[in-house]
Order: C-alpha cells, then sequence, then structure tokens
DNA sequence: GTCCCAGGCCGAACGTGTTTCAATTTCCCG
DNA sequence: CGGGAAATTGAAACACGTTCGGCCTGGGAC
C-alpha cells in the first residue's frame, strides 16, 4: 500500500473518536467506489480487488465491512433507492386516479434506473443473486421500492388491500427489472408490464 | 478416464450415426448428473468438475455442451418444468371458478417444486443471473410457467386479458420463489403471495 | 512517557468457474 | 482399410470471490 496514512475527507457526523471515524470514512470510501465502478461497467466491473483499490483499501478491509460482494452492492445501492424514493416524493405523482399516479411513479422511478443502465443492473443482479446472509439487506430494497408505490396510491392509511396490491406490483416490478438485466425484455418492457399490472390491479 | 467407452443408456431416437447418439447419450448423462448434484446439495454442489466425473466426460466436454452452469443448470430445469406442466395438465385443475383453478394448480405446483428444495433453489438462482446469453434458456423456463397458469384458467382459446394476468401471475411467482431461495421468506410465503395476486388479479 | 493488547488491517493463498491447447480417440467416407 | 476431420481428453492456467493468519496501531493502564 503507498498510502498508509488516515484519511479524513468525509462529511458525516464524526461521532466517535479517531477510529470510529476512520471506519466511517473508509465505509464510505468503499460505497463511493462500489458506486463508481458500478456505473461504469456494471456487476461485473465490481471487482472487489479494484473496489479496494479504487478506496484506498486493502482487500481484507472491504470484506471487514461487506461480507461478500452482493452486500456491498446491495447496501451500496439501498441508499440509492432510499434517495430515489425521496426525490419522488418531492414531486407528488400526477394523476386524478390511483392508478394514474401510480403508472406515473413508477414511470419516473424507472427512468431514474435506466439512466444508470449498468448501476441498476449490478443492483438487480445482487438481488437476484442473494442468500439468506443478505436476506436483511434484500428485504431494505424491496420495501423500498413498495413504500415508493404505496405513497403514490393516496395520501392517507394504506388499507390491507393497498398493500397487498403494493406488494404484487414490486414483485412485478422486480421480475421486469431481473428480465431486462438478462437481456430476455427490452428496457420499456419493464414499463409496459407495470403499467399493465397496475391497471389489472387497481380497477 | 477410466472408462473410455461409448455408452448408450439412453432412450432417444437415434436419429444420425454413432456420433450423434454419442453425443446425444453424453448431453444426457450431464444433464443427468447436474439434476443429481442439483438435488443433494443446491446450486454450490453443482461443480463443474464434479458434474463432469459424475457423467464419465471430461470438463471441457461439459463446456462444448454447455456454455456455462447457468446454462447448464437452465437447461436441465427446462426439461423438469416441462415435465411437471405435464403431470399438472393430466390431473386438470379443480375449482368451479378460474381463479379457484388457478390457485389449484399453483400450490400442487409449488409443493412439486418444494419436494426437491436444492433443485428448485439451484434453478431459482440459475434464472437469477441469467446474463443476455442465456435469454433463450430462461425465456422457455418462463414459458412453460406462463403455460401451466394459462391451462388452468379454462379450456378455450385464452384472450388478450388472459395473457396479461397470466403473465402478471408468473412474474409473481418467480419474485416469491427468489425471496424463498433467498431466505427473505418462508416457503408458504410463495403459495399465499400467489392467492393473493390471483384474487386480486381473477375477480 | 512507556508498555501492552484487542482489534483493525493487510495481502498471500485457496476454491471454483472458465479457457486453452496439444495429444489422442472416434467417426465418417472414399 | 486408410486418411483426415471432428470430438474428446487431461492438465494446466487464468479470473475473481472469499478466507486466513500474522502484522501493526490506537489508546488505555500505569
Amino acid at each position: 500500500m503507498t498510502e498508509p496514512l488516515p484519511v479524513f475527507d468525509d462529511d458525516e457526523q464524526a461521532a466517535g473518536g479517531a477510529l470510529a471515524r476512520n471506519q466511517a470514512a473508509r465505509r464510505r470510501r468503499v460505497i463511493e467506489a462500489t458506486l463508481e465502478l458500478a456505473n461504469q461497467g456494471g456487476f461485473e466491473a465490481v471487482q472487489m480487488r479494484d473496489v479496494a483499490a479504487a478506496a484506498g483499501v486493502a482487500l481484507g478491509t472491504v470484506y471487514r465491512y461487506f461480507a461478500s460482494k452482493e452486500r456491498l452492492l446491495l447496501e451500496a445501492n439501498v441508499e440509492q433507492i432510499e434517495v430515489l424514493g425521496e426525490r419522488l416524493q418531492r414531486k407528488p405523482a400526477a394523476g386524478a386516479t390511483a392508478a394514474d399516479r401510480v403508472i406515473d411513479v413508477l414511470t419516473r422511478a424507472n427512468r431514474a434506473l435506466q439512466r444508470r443502465p449498468e448501476a441498476t443492473a449490478a443492483m438487480v443482479r445482487a438481488l437476484g443473486r442473494a442468500q439468506p446472509d443478505e436476506a436483511e439487506a434484500v428485504d431494505r430494497v424491496t420495501e423500498s421500492m413498495t413504500a415508493i408505490i404505496v405513497a403514490a396510491m393516496h395520501e392517507g392509511e394504506a388499507t390491507e388491500r393497498d398493500l397487498q396490491v403494493a406488494r404484487a406490483l414490486q414483485q412485478i416490478w422486480f421480475s421486469s427489472l431481473i428480465g431486462w438485466v438478462g437481456g430476455v425484455d427490452p428496457a420499456e418492457r419493464v414499463d409496459s408490464d407495470l403499467a399493465t399490472a397496475v391497471r389489472l390491479l387497481l380497477v
């Protein structure tokens, strides 16, 4: 390693001592490097050695923070999805009916995802490979996806049926993304599958 | 190799000459070995070297027939799914309404899949990892799943809407299987998700 | 300030999917 | 039967995720 020095290039809250601060900074750098690589070349470009090198950290250190490549990608993308969710909320869904609003928000979400096709593909691939250890991270991602849908349906409390519909749509969304990422379907198919499903589910 | 002899333990049509016959037999042995290993230990137990050894074939030969591990698992499982589809047809779905029939057939299908959890997990994992090269194999699997659903809906020609519903259900089915295999959800969740979705989609 | 050690950090080594290639065997056909 | 094409073999090498054992450091005890 040519750079064994502790570096603080992070804007997080510095809660604990120097150690805790360094750890937070390292973790952040690893995630940043991951997103960078994922943006450029997708899942296969995120090679653990490269992530480590780009983050200025040893390979073993990456594994100290993230138990596996899937976990790393998942955790890096949970943030992204959550940010996306917030952004979508800020500009509330347009449309008179719930169906219109859901279609609107999903279309916008997909547009955002397709703007970084490689990164999206990497995230979806990580989701598709998840094993029991990663269940929690997977859950957080799908939870975010569901939340985006629920929020678009209406303002107040969601009914049981709303939640069922939202889960179904999230599952269809995920399947479609897999299909797109796997080269089975074109990107537009994600939108059209979802629009069709919304029309079937939200009478 | 201790067994270089050509073996014909296959019941397929012997169309061409000895070469074609041997190739068919080899291919079959590789698939058989794959299913065997997948049944026992799932995805990670299907190791290419072991498959080759169990099939009495060199590693390079396995790759002559199947471009990748995913492809191998996919092709091995297309057969399984198709057989399952036929078996399900033989005992037609029970129920007065389309919804009941679809739930019935999906429940039976899941019971069959859960009887070989490891093999199912291996197939689902392969589906989730698919890349563009494997698109065709993926398509055949999802096609079979959709066909099972369509067949349960009614006898005659399927309407456009039927096909949309069937595709949506297939996508939900797949997502649920991923969730189960990934340890996010218990096996029963596959059934309950599908039952819920059927009730929402088939009024 | 010095000493000590739990924990962080490192990178070499391992496992498995994939590729490669020369040598050998099998098949087909004249 | 003989020759050449194609398939198969065996073994080695490569790529990349993951693991492991030892080194180093920060920070508490004194």
